[in-house]
DNA sequence: AAAAAAG
């Protein structure tokens, strides 16, 4: 085997030690040498002035920030002003005192977390799935992408931290989307979730807010509090999942991440913030209660990410990020620093998101290939009223195999709440553990609906597309669409809650004549994949009009290697020569192409219609 | 038309 990670940061670190680092590389510095942030132009700082806050909200806020450091917006210059930013930065004696004097170390929760597998799971990611992934970057000065964490100068804390998540090499998002990040550059992603995304924004952010953060110190009796970092995500078990991966990767490192979402009390969020937050996770619902309660400011914030960034600027959720992000007292694109992370990126999403960045890198991992071959993705021609015995019929094969139980879980999605109430409620009269988690469900039932899944007590899991993104679950051994979405994106993060961490999994879906529309988009996906596609569906994808559910905005068909849509003429018209010349990175989606070039053209455009 | 997200 090569040299492990650890083998390579302990090098690296007798290196630094000896003075003997190559000059390319910036040498690390420990935090008791360290005496300024390194606020050079290549530095990870924020980018300096420019900005002027809102006036309405800055004076009030002006005073707030001002018993904390001697000037408030200090962060923004390129010189450091006051003396007060050198003293303790780094050093623990600063920063959250009495929040890290308690810190519990999420890293002991591990272990009694899923005691009921005893398979090694944690070390997680199988590499080879995601060798020759291909990548495409696009945007000025792209930074290179790195081979191993050791390259990179995360500090010490961090590397100790990514030691404890066994994190052995980066993934290719990794790779390249860190390296990125620390340049200080905007970054619109697309890559598998479950393939290390979020550490992939949480590194960058941990580690800028330790080189840069001078002493914070709460004043006592002030109720606002300036996070430096916000990560969005659209759903409450997401905006969770992520607040415990990065309490993970700032353990010890003087960052506080705290989580804020709606359904759970609030006051146990407010206490939290109040003892101090660096990074917070929220979801956008409660974040807006918190910044119109002035609990939350959003004035010192150096990085925004949002994850699932497609569903985070679709219809639903647009005007509350535009809010969050456009109309609050956050700083703007050029001075905060954006990470917008998916899996899909329509076009039309990336037109929009293009409003919150400034000068971005295109940054796509794609799926094609290796790691999609991970998911078996079958389709069956189901009426919708033999669906439920047929569900019974694949359960009953599954569990003959001794696939089923603690170690095969199955997640079940359907289109509606009551949906899913109702098929978990029969699945439990014919003897099948099952329970379910949907937005009619209060936030207890929701958390308990998924700790039971996961735990393997209830190995089945109904679940509406609340549980299509981002969540992590081991183990998920199949993923039945009972019910198609109509939208081919949503398929693709629904079949992503198996096959993760270069595990294999199966995904099967009841199609019939209620889906048609999608039979285009689907067939085209499995093929792409590798996957046998059916004649049948062929049928029905020629009977369809278009590309099927969503995908006439996905840029061509690139669901996964989504294609960077300022690379694309955004309103061309006929046969787009740029398009078809995008295949060798993204992996040549190609087969609704025709539709691609002529985006915009009159049958194109009607289908929005 | 449905789902999610504030209470």
């Amino acid at each position: 085997m090569r040299t492990s990670w650890a083998d390579l940061a302990a090098n690296s670190a007798a290196d630094n030690a000896n003075n003997s680092v190559p000059p390319s590389k910036p040498a690390y510095v420990p935090p008791h040498l360290r005496n300024r942030p390194p606020l050079s132009a290549e530095s990870h700082a924020p980018p300096p002035p420019a900005y002027s806050g809102p006036s309405s909200a800055s004076a009030s806020v002006a005073g707030a920030v001002s018993g904390r450091w001697s000037s408030p917006r200090n962060e923004y210059r390129t010189q450091p002003v006051s003396s007060g930013h050198t003293s303790g930065w780094g050093n623990n004696s600063g920063g959250w005192d009495r929040g890290r004097d308690r810190e519990v170390n999420p890293f002991a929760e591990q272990d009694d977390s899923e005691p009921t597998f005893t398979e090694q799971e944690n070390t997680g990611i199988n590499f080879d799935a995601y060798e020759d992934i291909p990548v495409e970057t696009t945007g000025e000065n792209v930074p290179s992408p790195v081979n191993t964490f050791a390259e990179i100068d995360l500090g010490e804390a961090l590397n100790e931290n990514i030691r404890r998540c066994k994190y052995v090499r980066p993934t290719p998002v990794q790779r390249n989307a860190i390296p990125i990040s620390l340049a200080g550059r905007d970054l619109m992603a697309c890559a598998q979730t479950g393939s290390g995304k979020t550490a992939a924004f949480c590194f960058p952010i941990i580690s800028g807010i330790m080189r840069g953060q001078p002493v914070q110190r709460q004043p006592r009796g002030v109720r606002t509090v300036f996070p430096l970092a916000l990560v969005l995500s659209p759903t409450r078990e997401l905006s969770m999942q992520i607040h415990e991966e990065a309490r993970k990767f700032s353990y010890q490192t003087g960052v506080r991440v705290v989580v804020a979402y709606g359904g759970a009390p609030i006051n146990q969020q407010l206490r939290d913030l109040e003892r101090g937050v660096d990074i917070l996770v929220a979801t956008p619902g409660r974040l807006v209660d918190l910044l119109e309660r002035a609990r939350v400011s959003l004035q010192m914030i150096r990085y925004l990410a949002l994850d699932e960034a497609d569903r985070m600027l679709d219809m639903g959720f647009e005007p509350q990020i535009r809010k969050i992000v456009q109309q609050m007292d956050m700083p703007p694109p050029g001075v905060r620093q954006t990470m917008l992370f998916s899996a899909t990126f329509p076009r039309e999403i990336q037109r929009l998101a293009s409003d919150f960045l400034s000068n971005y890198i295109f940054l796509a991992v794609g799926r094609v290939g290796s790691s999609t071959d991970l998911i078996d993705q079958r389709v069956e021609y189901v009426q919708e009223s033999d669906k439920r015995s047929h569900l019974m019929d694949l359960l009953h094969a599954q569990r003959a195999n001794g696939v089923q139980g603690k170690q095969a879980l199955t997640l079940v999605f359907v289109e509606t709440k009551k949906g899913a109430d109702a098929l978990e409620h029969w699945l439990c009269l014919n003897g099948f553990p099952a329970t379910t988690i949907h937005g009619d469900r209060t936030q207890q039932e929701r958390e308990f609906a998924l700790k039971s899944f996961k735990s393997g007590n209830t190995p089945i899991l109904v679940a509406t597309d609340v549980a299509a993104r981002g969540l992590d679950i081991p183990h998920v051994a199949h993923v039945v669409n009972f019910d198609l979405p109509n939208d081919i994106d949503d398929y693709v993060h629904r079949i992503g809650r198996t096959g993760r961490a270069g595990k294999k999994g199966l995904a099967t879906a009841f199609f019939n004549d209620n889906n048609v529309n999608l039979a285009r988009a689907l067939a085209d996906l499995m093929q792409e994949a590798n996957q046998e596609v059916p004649a049948w569906i062929l049928g029905y994808a020629a009977r369809s009009s278009f590309c099927g559910g969503r995908n006439r905005r996905s840029g061509g068909g690139s669901r996964f290697g989504s294609r960077d849509f300022r690379r694309e003429g955004s309103f061309s018209r006929g046969g787009s020569s740029d398009y078809h010349n995008a295949g060798n990175n993204g992996g040549g989606y190609g087969s609704c192409g025709g539709y691609a070039g002529g985006y915009g053209s009159s049958g194109v455009t009607s289908a929005w219609d």
